[in-house]
DNA sequence: TATGAATGAGCCTTCATTCAT
DNA sequence: GATGAATGAAGGCTCATTCAT
């Protein structure tokens, strides 16, 4: 993003650009570690190793800060998927399949804890991420990839099917990663995970 | 719930009973309305009709009046899953698989509202609620109930099968509940998770 | 304003009338002492010996404890020459004026420190105290006053003649009491101001 | 007001000059807009198109910008109403009066809203600018007119007269640019100013 | 000299909790 | 037991001022 051209100018704007990230950074710690009450500017700025004031200038409020640390997570496990989804089009439906899982699992192992704590407090606020932009862009696509293998799928209504798709998916990758039953190696729950959707989209239509 | 016989000790229980009562209505009717911030006991206090001295003669704290009404609501949904476990033991799978999802979908529609809030904003506390003692035990009868129906299912492993029933038959049904894409009934919905779970427990072994 | 009958309540009730007292009382100290920027609700609070909550108890926030002393000064004033101008309507003019003024210099004595400030320092707030309510009533009352002494007074038009009279006087008093010049008496300027306005109202009208 | 004919150093010094009238322009526009609480060291740098620098550059802190400020203005107003007061040694009683407050008028209408603002505001702030000084100058130059026409007033102590005639008029002159009453032109109230004044120092001595 | 990011003391306000009545 | 006024720690945020560049 920061093409480096000017060495001389680049320090300046990496300057900021470290101290928002340690900002964003501190926020993550303290919200991982103590919960969303624990969050206050005043922790964020010191655990930051920068001053309130410094905070404000990069953050016009408290919100701001986590809707930003939302944001950068949400880009981040988005960009994931979506590589994976571009990739997928050009595979068997096993495969696609298979791929957009594990990309995903490998997403939410990205940084886990933070996942979970941002999905779980993050209600507390007042939404504010577009997550639903992603999410639309995300439900058009598998619609897509569902559309390119129509032919083995026997389930009628495709978006249906990515609607059933992805929220069954993402609880289970949750699920999987946070909370894997013992004796259950994450490949072979991920696998299981396939072999459900893989089940549902082509099972049989009598059925 | 406790009968009392007594007609001279019955007022004076029953009077604690329907404060405790009134402030855990309260703290609901405030939760969904203004989300977690703006649960506080003084709030409470008024909204149920007592004071906030009151308020502390029944609980020890904020916390402990979300913890409680937490329990409360999660001892409700879960009577009411576990009364459909137990009639499905009886019945076909396709039976009780259905029994079961319009049972958990039916137990959402109680006091949906209130379970998405908590379900959302709760992870603000450090978790209170032994849930994850229900849990264990409503995994323990899916997995009699699927031990019970084992000739027809393919999936080898009952208990990693509980598991992702559990979760995924979980996010579906809040998704469902919450966000249905347009188009779609709750019925039609309900069917085609009910279609996803028998697909995935009888899928042919060789797919 | 606060019927003594049931002396149970009454404590009650002067206790918090107390407490808004010393509140008050509080803020006019500091007010006068350190100007508008000393006035922090913490340090009316402390000065008022309750603490910042009880203070927010009576007073929505730090504006409305100033718009209330404002209030409060006002109308101790406003009653003082109010009961003067009542009074003057029996008398003659010279005696009407005299009278006035003189109830006005007194009424500027009462707390001239407190009086002086608030008028400085309150336009620093968007006007709170329904100041212009209560000058327009006095403005009425001295028309009618000029009214009744119609016949000695030349100027044509009385109600510029009130205008005229209100703010000079004011801002004479407000000069006398605060600045008066160095060796003449209150009681001296008090009748120079007396002699000011006769002349005004008298003037021959060739002049 | 230094004019600087050293080509090579002009440009230096009126940059300062620029820079600090700019300076006190912005704070100027800032107080009028938004009230004393506006003017942030911040916003007044930002709109007079400098750094909060090099706002410290020229101006120790704040309350010297707003000092500096009151000064300008106190020093221009002040030009106008002394200029006018020499104009009117050499005039009759009548227009010597008349010309004083027609100039004071025009002074007062110069920037309006700022001296109503500087008057109202500026007592937030341990009086900083010698105002006091100024004024003893104009009181000693009117008294010095008064004695100048000594034959025709009646009023015995000048300094007393000088005393009462600063105060009125500067008072009914505020009232009248800014709130005289509907009906009354501003030439009007302005020779109704006028009219009393000389009334007052014209009154006849038994009256 | 100019700049403006950084600082941090301190302000207003809220709210969980207590305790005298 | 019930009450609710009182408490005060703590949080979000601002802004005058400094100083490295």
């Amino acid at each position: 993003m920061t093409a480096q051209v000017s060495p001389r100018k680049a320090p300046r704007q990496s300057r900021s650009l470290a101290t928002v990230k340690a900002i964003l950074d501190a926020t993550a710690h303290i919200l991982i570690e103590g919960g969303f009450a624990a969050v206050t500017t005043n922790a964020v700025a010191e655990r930051a190793g920068v001053s309130v004031g410094s905070l404000y200038q990069y953050f016009p409020n408290k919100d701001a800060l986590i809707t930003a640390l939302h944001a950068r997570h949400g880009e981040q496990m988005t960009a994931v998927i979506l590589r994976a989804l571009t990739k997928a089009m050009d595979a068997t439906l096993d495969d696609a399949l298979a791929g957009l899982i594990e990309a995903t699992v490998e997403a939410h192992r990205i940084d886990s804890a933070l996942h979970c704590v941002l999905e779980l407090q993050l209600g507390a606020m007042d939404k504010a991420w577009p997550e639903e932009e992603y999410v639309g862009v995300m439900e058009e696509r598998i619609v897509a990839l569902l559309a390119h293998h129509r032919a083995v799928i026997t389930t009628p209504d495709l978006k249906l099917a990515a609607f059933m798709l992805m929220h069954s998916a993402h609880a289970l990758i949750h699920a999987v990663v946070l909370e894997r039953p013992k004796g259950v190696s994450l490949k072979a729950a991920t696998q299981e995970i396939v072999r459900m959707l893989k089940g549902y989209l082509t099972q049989p239509v009598s059925a």
